[in-house]
RNA sequence: GCGCCUCUAGCUCAACGGCAGAGCAACGGACUCUUAAUCCGCAGGUUCUGGGUUCGAAUCCCAGGGGGCGCACCA
């Protein structure tokens, strides 16, 4: 029953600066996006309006920095006074559902494309008709003056703005293939001659941007390096080339004269996703871009789809989560989120490590599901002819290892629940759960506490973090308050487990509390906290002592009878962690999983089963113990700030794609 | 599983029931300090699919498919 928690968020993190972050590898950053204290403070970002993320944001917001970029810019009237073309399709007449390709023309013996039917001239059409701006003559451009300068009056601005709303990426109709094959690539490998096996890279765009950041426009340092990379953008003029190249750790741009450049055409023919490895001198250009004079360069793989939109990104999540591989270049929040998550891991294991835990790796294939209540996944053992389950929790295993004398162990163990998919909840997820011998759950209190905030200072450099537009402290201590006080203050009734069923019923009644037949006091004092309380939690704090009746697993509460001694951590609206003092006593522990086999008995999926074995374990003596669950994901969400699991989670779980 | 929303060029998006378009990408050309480079040009469509209404459907209706969100399930 630990560790149900897991979450999903979209930030950025590290403990020290992530790879890409110098002082000019903030450049591709944008201002606008939302602030998170994981984030690196922007003051780096020369130029932030560079490269916008795919992710979620508005398609009007982007309107909006269109316009604002383009009113400043120094062309403006050239690009203002161009009307676009306009496209013609060869049409003999009438409406033709299917309009010849001039492939098809031919083949068909046609005379190929026929001329327009009507090709009005810019100017020639009736001027009236075109509401957005004198500039446009014509009525059927469709408004589409582009973003940067979309007509805001009328009825057209009306519709504008209802498809802008429907354009928010969360509403954003998916396709399944995004980036078909190109047709033809522009630099291919050359015929018979493969990439090199291997390429020797002296610095990667930080540390460039470490070592030789802050030095004058136009300055040579007369050092050469190899650097390698995607070409994320291309500059092309004339006798002079530009090229953003991004790696691992973040963005340097190529200088490449034709006089000087190997191949420069070819290198002019770089497609936007193409790897190269390039070798020149570190210099800084008249604007002072910090930039690699390439003197040599080669292919070492030429991308054959072309990559998503240079300004947008990708703005369809679901490519995003179906295509990570293109989603970790196109946004720079895929690439800090699944580093903070990273670190978020190496951190804990640190910490753990340095407490005297000891990491271990138990069954993922369980032949009874347990330590959760939790619909599991089945598969089967051929060569046993056994059927397996993937494993809800680790707990009882780990239990077993203090019994044999692990005193202090932890798992970071993927867990799998046979569960409806949402933005809280992925079908495998991953779970951080400790034991520690001779400890209670006051003792996991301080652990979670301690681990948290650790990670949250580390990572984030302060406890105060903001959530989901809600400010969020995890200044210790974190507050603590029994269920039953919580629910007394939030649903305004003082609950007793000693009180008669039928009137803890019809408290729950009252408040519109859905309740089954069978259910027991414990189970309706559960069942009022998670529907009328929980939701208006927002942490951090500590709901601690849980009715014994849904808790198979905890030992009972030292003083209140009916409860356990049981705590679940809220943050940020969410359970964070669910910890208990462990049962111990082997008949006791017999007793409860009897029960829970009558539940599973009566048609309840969830319920857990006898393992007789893990009686056996108890029975041969299992200490006093504290046990915590935590869920890694929506830690993650929390300190990255992201509100989808599936932003933390690199493959989410998706519904297979359909076609191609 | 239920409800709501959505699907237009490779991408991002326009188009009162009346000629399906733009920007970017691609392709051809110009350009030696760009940085979402710019400029000129050329291409690019089974408007998710199938029915229906209509003189006429991307647009309205029905069904199916894909996707999103919410609910339910679920710690």
């Amino acid at each position: 029953m630990r560790g149900r928690a897991s979450g999903g968020g979209g930030g950025a993190g590290a403990d020290g600066p992530l790879p890409g972050r110098g002082p000019s590898g903030d450049r591709a950053r944008h201002p606008h996006r939302r602030p998170h204290p994981l984030r690196e403070p922007e003051g780096g970002g020369r130029r932030p309006h560079r490269q916008r993320r795919g992710r979620a944001r508005s398609v009007r917001a982007s309107h909006r920095r269109g316009r604002l970029r383009y009113r400043h810019h120094p062309r403006r009237h050239l690009r203002a006074g161009r009307v676009p073309g306009r496209r013609h399709r060869a049409r003999g007449g009438g409406r033709p559902r299917r309009p010849l390709r001039p492939s098809r023309a031919a083949a068909a013996g046609g005379a190929g494309r026929a001329p327009p039917r009507h090709r009005p001239q810019h100017g020639a059409v009736d001027p009236v008709r075109c509401a957005v701006r004198h500039r446009c003559p014509r009525r059927w451009h469709g408004g589409a003056h582009g973003r940067r300068a979309r007509p805001a009056h009328g009825g057209r601005h009306r519709r504008a703005e209802r498809a802008d709303r429907s354009l928010l990426p969360q509403r954003r109709a998916p396709r399944a293939v995004a980036h078909p094959v190109r047709a033809a690539s522009r630099v291919r490998e050359e015929p018979g001659v493969s990439p090199p096996y291997r390429y020797d890279v002296t610095r990667s765009a930080a540390s460039l941007h470490d070592e030789f950041g802050g030095l004058a426009p136009g300055t040579q340092t007369a050092t050469t390096v190899s650097v390698a990379g995607r070409v994320m953008l291309r500059r092309v003029q004339g006798k002079l080339a530009f090229a953003t190249l991004q790696d691992g750790t973040g963005r340097v741009q190529l200088f490449a004269p034709a006089a000087g450049t190997p191949r420069f055409d070819d290198f002019c023919d770089l497609s936007i996703g193409d790897w190269v490895g390039v070798t020149g001198e570190v210099i800084t250009t008249r604007r002072g871009e910090l930039s690699v004079k390439v003197t040599d360069w080669v292919v070492l793989a030429a991308t054959r789809r072309s990559f998503p939109d240079k300004w947008h990104g990708i703005a369809d999540v679901d490519t995003r989560y179906r295509q990570r591989y293109v989603d970790l270049w196109a946004s720079d929040d895929a690439r800090s989120t699944a580093l903070a998550r990273s670190r978020v891991l190496a951190l804990t294991r640190r910490w753990l490590d340095e407490r005297g835990f000891v990491e271990v790796e138990t069954p993922v294939f369980h032949p009874i599901p347990g330590g959760a209540t939790a619909r599991p996944f089945t598969t089967h053992h051929d060569a046993l002819d056994l059927d397996l389950y993937l494993r809800i929790a680790p707990e009882l295993y780990l239990k077993r290892l203090v019994v044999g004398g692990m005193e202090r162990v932890y798992e970071i163990a993927r867990v799998f629940r046979n569960e409806g998919l949402s933005t809280r909840h992925n079908p495998e997820f991953t779970m951080l759960e400790l034991y520690q011998a001779y400890a209670d759950y006051t003792d996991m209190m301080a652990v979670v506490e301690e681990l948290v905030v650790h990670l949250a200072t580390t990572l984030c450099g302060t406890t105060r973090l903001t959530y989901d537009g809600r400010p969020l402290d995890l200044e210790p201590p974190w507050p603590r308050a029994t269920m039953v006080e919580l629910i007394e203050q939030h649903a305004g009734v003082r609950v007793d487990l000693s009180s008669p069923v039928d009137e803890l019923r019809r408290i729950c009644e009252d408040r519109g509390v859905h309740v089954e037949a069978g259910w027991g006091p414990g189970k309706l004092v559960l069942e009022l906290y998670e529907k009328t309380t929980e939701a208006q939690l927002w942490g951090p704090v500590f709901v601690c002592d849980y009715p014994q009746e849904v808790s198979p697993l905890a030992r009972d509460h030292r003083e209140v009878p009916g409860m356990v001694e049981r705590f679940e951590v809220i943050a940020a609206g969410r359970e964070l962690a669910n910890a208990f003092s462990e049962l111990t006593d082997p008949d006791e522990q017999r007793r409860r999983f009897e029960d829970q086999a009558a539940l599973r008995g009566g048609g309840d999926e969830e319920a857990m089963a006898v393992d007789a074995d893990y009686l056996r374990a108890l029975e041969y003596g299992l200490p006093p113990t504290g046990g915590l669950g935590l869920g890694i994901d929506r830690l993650v969400m929390l300190l990255t700030g992201t509100t989808a699991i599936r932003d933390v989670i690199l493959f989410p779980t998706l519904r297979p794609e359909q076609g191609e």
